[in-house]
RNA sequence: CGGGGUGUAGCGCAGUUUGGUAGCGCAUCUGGUUUGGGACCAGAGGGCCGCGGGUUCAAAUCCUGCCACCCCGACCA
């Protein structure tokens, strides 16, 4: 493609409302360009890149028994009352009426409808399992939509949805989904980790996370480097010991402390380490039918996942106490609570590792005092053995390495649903013993314009994005540094020509434009393979280099030819 | 949905406090000089100042209603 043809609007300034880099990098080389909040549209280059990936998932899946419909994004009220959906999907749901009155949604996803087909045409165990994938627009009408392509209400999703006969059978499909999965974002080239999914509230069903690793992500995630450990801040175990020391015990003491209120001025008013408080946070059920006091060591964070489920509470019931509660119920303010005198109707929990403090410091439940030297025993309170948010550094609890916190953005997921779906639409097959049984399924999803984002989150400078040969829309540009000079112009397309007629995907710079702009250019759309052709060619030479390293080699035409093709050979693994 | 902020040329912004003929940089077009890291000179085009109502001789500017966009807030590809 010649770039004097192409549609690439690159940008100098930043629009304003990009606010992660990706979006930023992408808008600006031209790549994709926003509609209203939260839709975007895909232009050449950008496109080109997506596609690339949406190439990567199409082969894994095909490769591991799935195959490739397209269902349509439009449907009927009906096939989502059957799951209550329709209802319980939210305002999430794009929701639209045809001129009848009748209501349909814009497919936020497609557990209904692929439930409903099947449950119309399979009807014999002879025919299961059954893998069946598509590759297509999906809506979601997020209440916030931000970081680009990241959280988008229009976006481009793969969904597959397995149908088996039995659990085992399930199981055996999500296994081969999960192989196909970390192939398919392996060949993407980006950094990711695998987490279990939050099984939380629901219990029982069993999903993982694929997160990409990006600072700007929204999930945190803790992660081994050693082994394959890798879970989500709130779930991780969270592996550090308090070692008992062999101290004397102490009388226990009230201390004056004037609006000392943090472990930070804790530590500063005691002069001891952060090890030795402990923090007692009041946390209620949001129809104030419990309160729990929650004791932690003081230096560390408490993980209201954990909490929910060692009270047997959903997490999103569970609410930290207002300034004005603490006051009634503990009679002190923010900053002084403590597990003395709090009265019958207050569950006390405890994280274990508490009871290894000697001689510890705790609020007093009383405006401007503490205790010290308090030694609390086990058998006196309801004791977990975690209830701490992870933290970098903390032992991993598989194979005993360190472990390391990121962020992350998920863009795949893979989720075994069970009869979940196939009970609510009654969608039964006959089994060998001839009984209606209900299809076990399972649901499968990867983010292909959320992968675009991930990717250059991953692989950018700050000259622009810097794409993996494996997505890059073109695989080599050719710059031809001066148009006026004829040499150069010929040199340029013959080269082009050759690249082009042996496969290769390839774009030339052909604009009557300054060689810095060219090469700000070349840059910003990150194309891997660049070939600058200038002065050299009166000698013959041209610049061969690697967007990813600045270094530059002078080589002949037919070397540049064969680098090229070696290139690429290497990287079709 | 709650709180905060912003809407002025394709992009980035000034002008609004104190009402008086709509500006700057980049981009675009024409001519010329340039041509290895976002050139220079001369000229030109492009605006319902988010939308509606009001106040006023006069509104980008003041008042008011709405809309859009962004930021901060517990289910997600």
């Amino acid at each position: 493609m010649k770039l004097s043809k192409l549609y690439m609007p690159t940008l100098r300034e930043v629009p304003s409302d990009a606010d992660i880099m990706s979006a930023q990098l992408l808008l600006r080389a031209g790549m994709i360009r926003k509609l209203v909040s939260g839709v975007y549209s895909f232009l050449p280059l950008g496109f080109r890149a997506m596609k690339k990936i949406e190439a990567i998932v199409r082969e894994e899946m095909d490769a591991h028994d799935a195959q490739e419909v397209l269902m349509s994004a439009i449907q009927p009220r009906e096939i989502w009352d059957a799951s209550n959906r329709w209802e319980n999907f939210g305002p999430e749901m794009f929701k639209l009426r045809d001129r009848h009155d009748r209501e349909f949604c814009l497919g936020p996803t497609h557990e209904e409808y692929f439930t409903f087909m099947i449950k119309n045409e399979l009807k014999s165990y002879k025919q299961l399992p059954i893998n069946m994938y598509q590759i297509q627009t999906k809506y979601r009408d997020e209440r916030r939509p931000r970081f680009g392509l990241v959280r988008a209400r229009e976006f481009i999703m793969k969904d597959a949805y397995t149908f088996d006969a039995d659990y085992e059978g399930m199981t055996k499909s999500y296994d081969n989904m999960a192989v196909a999965y970390s192939k398919a974002f392996d060949r993407m080239g980006f950094k990711y980790k695998v987490v279990q999914g939050d099984s939380g509230n629901m219990g029982g069903s069993i999903s993982h996370e694929y997160i990409a690793i990006t600072p700007s992500g929204e999930s945190t995630i803790a992660y081994c480097n050693a082994c394959t450990y890798a879970a989500t801040d709130e779930v991780a175990d969270a592996l550090f010991t308090i070692v008992k020391k062999d101290e004397i015990y102490e009388d226990m003491q009230r201390v004056h402390t004037p609006n000392i209120r943090t472990i930070a001025d804790l530590e500063r008013f005691f002069d001891c380490d952060p090890s030795k408080f402990i923090k007692t946070l009041l946390v209620k059920k949001e129809d104030d039918s419990r309160v729990f006091a929650i004791m932690i060591p003081g230096h560390r964070t408490l993980s209201l996942i954990k909490l929910a489920k060692s009270v047997g509470e959903s997490e999103d019931e569970l609410l930290m106490l207002s300034e004005d509660e603490i006051g009634k119920l503990a009679g002190s303010v923010l900053g002084f609570a403590g597990p003395m005198g709090l009265g019958n109707q207050v569950e006390i929990i405890a994280d274990e590792r508490l009871f290894s403090i000697t001689n510890a410091i705790c609020g007093a439940n009383e405006s401007d005092y503490h205790y010290e030297n308090v030694n609390l025993k086990a058998s006196d309170y309801k004791v977990v053995d975690d209830l701490i948010l992870v933290e970098a550094g903390d032992t991993c609890p598989n194979c005993g390495a360190t472990l390391s916190i990121d962020r992350g953005t998920e863009v795949g997921n893979i989720f075994q649903l069970g009869d979940k779906y196939s009970k609510a639409m009654q969608a039964t097959f006959l089994d060998k013993d001839g009984k209606a049984k209900h299809f076990m399924m399972g649901s499968y999803g990867i983010g292909i314009s959320r992968c675009v984002s991930a990717v250059v989150e991953q692989f950018h400078d700050d000259y622009g994005i810097n794409w993996p040969l494996a997505i890059a829309p073109y695989q080599v540009i050719i710059t031809i540094v001066n148009t006026k000079v004829e040499a150069q112009v010929n040199a340029g397309f013959k080269l082009y020509e050759r690249l082009k007629l042996s496969g290769v995907e390839v774009l030339i710079d052909d604009r009557n434009e300054r060689a810095g702009v060219k090469f700000a250019d070349a840059d910003l759309i990150g194309i891997p393979i660049r070939v600058t052709i200038g002065k050299g060619i009166e000698d013959g030479l041209v610049e061969f280099s690697l967007r990813t390293d600045r270094e530059k080699m002078e080589i002949s035409i037919d070397e540049t030819f064969e680098k090229v093709k070696l290139l690429l050979a290497k990287s079709q693994i």
